[in-house]
DNA sequence: CATGAATGAGGCTTCATTCAT
DNA sequence: AATGAATGAAGCCTCATTCAT
């Protein structure tokens, strides 16, 4: 069953494993064709061959990265019925993302995309999918409350994915992860309340002295 | 008493602020001793001879950029007397950094950071300030409130910072702004109600059906 | 009797076409067995499986450049009965070897053959056909006659295919072509009072004042 | 008086000396930075450092091989009286270029320029002064004569550019010289000759028999 | 204090060429 | 006959860095 896949693409995986490792530890800056290659084991110009150049394999990686994420958490978050419970799966969530550097791909590369128009526009193209899958799921667990009118659900998953880039870079502050884990500990206790935000305001005093 | 400054103040002056542009324009990846050197209009070898090095010299200008917004912020946040108006003076402060690049500086030094332990270093001493600085500043507005025991001055200082790096990629991926705006919107409407948080939640119903 | 020719022959004749054409816009620095085989849309193997490298494709398809044009520059040339006719036909061939790119796979390849002793070995010996070509036609027109002495057809051959040579480089330099225009033109005046070289110089007065 | 030149100065004389005869020896497709660095024994960084560029080195090579020549041929040529002298005048100096492989420099820039715009605009630039300089000493020698009429020194100028290139490749298919030695002395016969062109022509007999 | 020269390493990319399929 | 994969060399160019002036 197994058998032989097609020649080169062997090289090709190879390829994009190692791509994803470089620009995990060493960062945009630090990945180049060659060092890719030497992790790979390959001749660089095979980045070229195979990719045309060293940002196409970085898109590559991406790309398998975010197939596989998008996968196994579609599944995750499907047994998330409330805002609390989904909390939890997405905590879940942005720890083995940070954990695997699955974010650290993301972030390096719309760090780089500052100077770069065209992969700029790719990452765009390849933000849109997760901010569809947030919003789709925020609404199906809040949509229709009242909840949802307060938060909408676009917005919040332009809030959830703005949260999710700016974790991982503050997880690079954090050496020990004792302040990421505060974080994830004070959305754990604020979501199961958030449905109070829809209460009555009472009314407000005045410049309080 | 001004009169003239030490010899190669204005050097090191051109060199910090060209520095800034080119990391604010090219990214950390697409800036080198020349680019910066070029930007300033001064030789090269400069950059070695004042600063002892690229990274160096980007903290340089990291610090002064840092030194003049804290001064500013320090004086803006002094006017918010509570957490609806702080969120107003954050959003203006958001969107000050954003438009100033000022963020930009910080987000590609922090992404670069991961391949370089020295940088890394630096980057975390300098990111303590700040978070110094929200922390007392949300205790000024919040402390000993009961809003203060659900959410923690400290751990609301993380979840900004993380926020506030966050919500520079996202500009990235935000060619118009619009979402950006939408975000702020978003807090400023979710804010002046912070306090609901605290009240007693209702007891929660088993498993919804 | 046509039917179908033998497999592979397309497969060369589109090498051939691609590499004139390659060398003709691109020049010989420019042109590759990569190059070649896009222009052509066939796998750049194919080119060593065929002609066993880049520079016998260049002399495939200049030959076969060569056969063409040979043949039917016999029949126009055939049609010149003085020196006046032939001129004028040999000014047309010009042009059309210039405007249709031929020269320039002769001159770009003579150019190339500096540092190759292979390549300038199979020019020469291209070349030598051309030659003969002019002269015999040379002899025909103006063998036998005064003007012959004078100017023998083999040397003027020699001086025909310089300013061949000449020409394309020349058109190089010349935009617009008005220059090589004014070039055909004078020689169009000069031929037809070429046998007026043959009369009795007229003594030289010593060292004009 | 000699002394010491400015630093650099040797480097840049080894590079445009080592370019130059790299571009002679071994044509516009043998000659790389590596190669121009090998030669002249300095590192090829300095190719880029010094002129930005190999293109621009050559053209630094040809403006010193020119200014050179142009110089010497100035004076040269300012000796021949008429237009016999010229010939043989300039007979010396095409052999001289031809021998020294000053011409090589120019042919082959001419057809790299093909592909090359930039390269080309700076070629045309190049050939002006030439083509002036030819113009000015043919209207001096046969300027206001009657053969001046029948061949205005401009067209002469262009004639005796398009040979001086075409001669130059043309010796590349005559290993011994003895063609191209043919064809000097073919025009050392015929420029004695020249005035007789400007003699009324008898009348033309209609399609000769 | 500032410059320009210099180097060797390494960036991206294309090259000719071979080989298995 | 034709393809795609692969390699190592070499292309151009920029890098950080040092040094003499």
């Amino acid at each position: 069953m197994a058998g032989k896949q097609q020649p080169g693409a062997e090289t090709r995986d190879r390829l994009i494993d190692a791509a994803a490792e470089t620009l995990r530890t060493e960062g945009y800056a630090g990945t180049s064709a060659r060092t890719i290659a030497k992790t790979a084991g390959v001749n660089s110009a095979l980045v070229f061959y195979h990719f045309g150049g060293v940002d196409p394999l970085l898109l590559a990686a991406l790309d398998r990265s975010s197939e596989q994420r998008m996968t196994a958490y579609r599944e995750a978050v499907a047994k998330a019925g409330n805002l609390e419970e989904l909390a939890e799966v997405a905590t879940d969530i942005y720890r083995a993302d940070i954990e695997g550097g699955h974010i650290t791909l993301f972030t390096e590369l719309v760090g780089a995309s500052i100077a770069r128009p065209d992969l700029r526009e790719e990452i765009v193209k390849r933000a849109e999918p997760w901010i569809e899958f947030v919003e789709q799921t925020l609404d199906r667990v809040i949509g229709g409350s009242p909840l949802a009118k307060l938060l909408p659900p676009r917005d919040l998953a332009y809030a959830a994915i703005t949260f999710y880039l700016g974790v991982n870079l503050f997880t690079h502050l954090d050496a020990d992860r004792t302040r990421t884990e505060a974080l994830f500990s004070l959305a754990g206790r604020v979501a199961p309340r958030a449905k109070l935000l829809t209460l009555r305001l009472p009314r407000r005093r005045e410049t309080p002295s």
